[in-house]
DNA sequence: GCATAATAGTTACATATGAAACTAATTCAG
DNA sequence: CTGAATTAGTTTCATATGTAACTATTATGC
């Protein structure tokens, strides 16, 4: 089977596709947020992350939004600054440092998340509520497999 | 219906999970190039542009593969002060100039399609052909639909 | 024709990001 | 115990990216 010449063709090669819908989305996601709430990507998902998991270290965060230390560090630091995010050093462990909303920042926090679920709402209306659902048992699987290549290439 | 609190989780939040899902697929991606070609994910997608359409002009480019035109005459620059890429100033029109792979930039472009579709396919592995072919169709409208509201919201 | 507007592309500046070096605190080996 | 290794987090530096200003060329209105 002779297969010379393979084409790459890039509006059907799944990566760039991958790529450019997600931008597309945060993006938008990001048009709603960041003019009302000075708050870019990375602060919003760390704002994210502590109004859903209460008291995190950074590294924690860094965990669950799928972040490296140094972006937590800076986006906290910036966060602090604005008097959005608390730090309590740890007494057991003094590297530790749990971090938390404050009242201003969980205020804030209760004015976006709605427009993000918003967003997602709207989002959602390009498909049936079975396709939704088959679309995100399918990304699942694309994500745990995409993990799994790149441990055990 | 009194909805007081609605909770943004995280790991369920589409934006999000896109988000993580093309970034790990990308970074993927990238170790096959990046290091044996030396090539930036940016450098290497005004590559396959040039490699599947031919002449193009840098706005050309830019549709093609959603860059804006700063980052195509950023990557031009590079890869044509590494003979990869030719410019041909337009003779009609001199504030247009046609790009294209050289015989060099033929040659890489040639020894990543394949790296980069066998990574594609071993990525749709998780996938049954048919659930493939639903999520392929599934993201398709996805992104139209977040293009649509992103016009029109 | 000629001033004005529009277009292709580049450059400059300000900000964002990643890798690696660094600081401080804790754990572990002997 | 005490010095080496680990861990949490920050800072530094080099690179990447986006916005806006700029250059050069072509199109348009009058």
């Amino acid at each position: 089977m002779p297969n010379a010449l393979q084409a790459l063709e890039l509006e059907k090669f799944l990566p760039y596709r991958l790529s450019v819908l997600a931008q597309l989305v945060s993006e938008s996601l990001h048009d709603l947020y960041a003019q009302p709430y000075g708050l870019s990507v990375t602060q919003w998902r760390v704002m994210a992350a502590l109004g859903r998991f209460a008291p995190l270290t950074a590294s924690d965060v860094g965990q669950r939004i799928v972040m490296d230390k140094v972006a937590v560090s800076r986006a906290v630091a910036v966060l602090m600054k604005r008097g959005l995010v608390e730090r309590a050093t740890d007494r057991s462990d003094r590297r530790r440092a749990s971090l938390k909303l404050s009242a201003r920042g969980r205020a804030m926090h209760a004015r976006i998340v709605p427009l993000a679920l918003d967003y997602e709402v709207s989002l959602y209306k390009a498909l049936s509520l079975d396709e939704r659902r088959s679309f995100d048992a399918l990304s699942d699987r694309l994500f745990a497999h995409a993990q799994a290549l790149r441990e055990a290439p």
